[in-house]
DNA sequence: TTTTGTACGATTGTTAACAATCAGACAATC
DNA sequence: GATTGTCTGATTGTTAACAATCGTACAAAA
């Protein structure tokens, strides 16, 4: 079902992305105190709102949620394993630090996955997907030129490429890619942050569609290669010298 | 240090690699019980003693291991993250069952890492890695023609593709494929039952092997691609008819 | 016979208290 | 002054009991 969607179906999934909670989807309220916990605690992660290396206590998020330890512990185990947290034994847990290092390791892994996504999207046409690209090129463009919001820059290019991983028809893969596009999303702003790198990089994006357009997907898997790697240079940069 | 190890340590890692419990690093003392109960209950499930689909009671656990409910709660959080155990809210755990979709899906993502792995082994000589390998074929070779002992076979080439992706100098990328292997593997087993199967694949890998002997990446990509390719769509078709 | 409803048993989710461990401060020694 | 050792407060690891939920068996009705 997922890879035929209407261009309408695509759109929809775009609004809702454009307006979504990061982790939106864990607003059921059949899911377990833990989860919706870990739910709230992986936002304020994401948004910055919980800084790199933050101590995470049990008790204090106990206390805070008026719940006892033992959902908060599972929530850790959670959020440990969307990587946003790292529990370490008998210490405690801190939200995820990655090393310079560590970081060009992920955002390798996450160039990887994503040109096998484009790979088997190339194998059938995708008029729907296209469109919201271009759609999205658009508010890159836009939103490169914008003085100081690497957040929203940032998220959007996230933003595009789950969709993308959404219509590979991998579910697996996509779920493994948005995972590591949001360990790697509040590093990415780093590497966002003057109006000239979201220009440069809002160019490539614009050539990878083009590319993508006329079905030259080597082309499409170079240029986003490129560019996950000049961002990520600057990123790893701005981490290292910090 | 890792990508320049001499042949001889790689040898010892080989030779460490054939008596190797799976999870044979959680042997360590300073491990929470959680972890330890993780590792021994996880070696059950890859050794096939805990078939697909068993249910897992926390409360079983904790009489077996003389231990309350929480670190078996802990320990069944750790076997969700490494995908050996699924849990369903308010319904317990059970031994992770892939569907032949859901197998499909990880083959390719794993056929997708460890390409990443080979272009970056490619990058520099792998003396030491070349010898590893040389010997793993001989191996396999072996094995293939052991009339029943698929497991035997099928964790040999576990084991091979673990030293290959320790040597490509991405120690995440490396977590990651031996993660995905691990949760393949059982059912990579059911592909390679016959010593045919074995035989076609054995002749691959050391195809696969002259050609990085020789330096020719692609061809060890393709190679790589079609065993996996091939192996897989058996096991795949064997738990589709199941 | 099939379906619906209900009660029961078993299992998971959650709690609060207890035990073990760790980080940091302070003092003693070199 | 730097290092080592010990103490203490705080935090995590573990336990056992309580609460909520689910699956199943069984019975009643269509």
């Amino acid at each position: 079902m997922k890879p035929s969607d209407t261009p309408m179906d695509l759109l929809a999934d775009w609004e809702g992305a454009v307006a979504f909670r990061l982790f939106a989807e864990q607003q059921d309220p059949t899911l377990t105190v833990s989860e919706q916990i870990a739910a709230r605690v992986g936002d304020r992660i994401l948004s910055g709102q919980m800084p790199t290396g933050t101590r995470i206590g049990e008790q204090e998020l106990a206390d805070e949620f008026n719940v006892s330890r033992g959902p908060i512990r599972d929530a850790l185990r959670i959020l440990e394993r969307e990587g946003l947290a790292t529990i370490l034994a008998r210490r405690g847990a801190i939200v995820t630090e990655l090393s310079s290092d560590e970081l060009r390791e992920l955002l390798e892994i996450r160039a990887g996955l994503f040109e096998l996504v484009v790979r088997k999207l190339s194998a059938t046409p995708q008029p729907a997907l296209l469109a919201m690209l271009r759609a999205g090129v658009e508010r890159l463009d836009a939103l490169a030129n914008v003085a100081d919001d690497a957040g929203e820059y940032a998220e959007t290019t996230y933003k595009l490429l789950i969709l993308c991983a959404r219509q590979c028809g991998n579910q697996r893969l996509q779920r493994m890619l948005t995972a590591l596009s949001l360990q790697t999303l509040r590093y990415s702003k780093l590497g966002l942050a003057s109006v000239q790198r979201r220009q440069r990089s809002a160019a490539l994006w614009r050539e990878a569609t083009d590319a993508f357009a006329q079905g030259d997907v080597e082309r499409m898997v170079a240029l986003t290669r490129q560019r996950i790697e000049e961002s990520g240079a600057e990123a790893i940069r701005c981490l290292a010298s910090a």
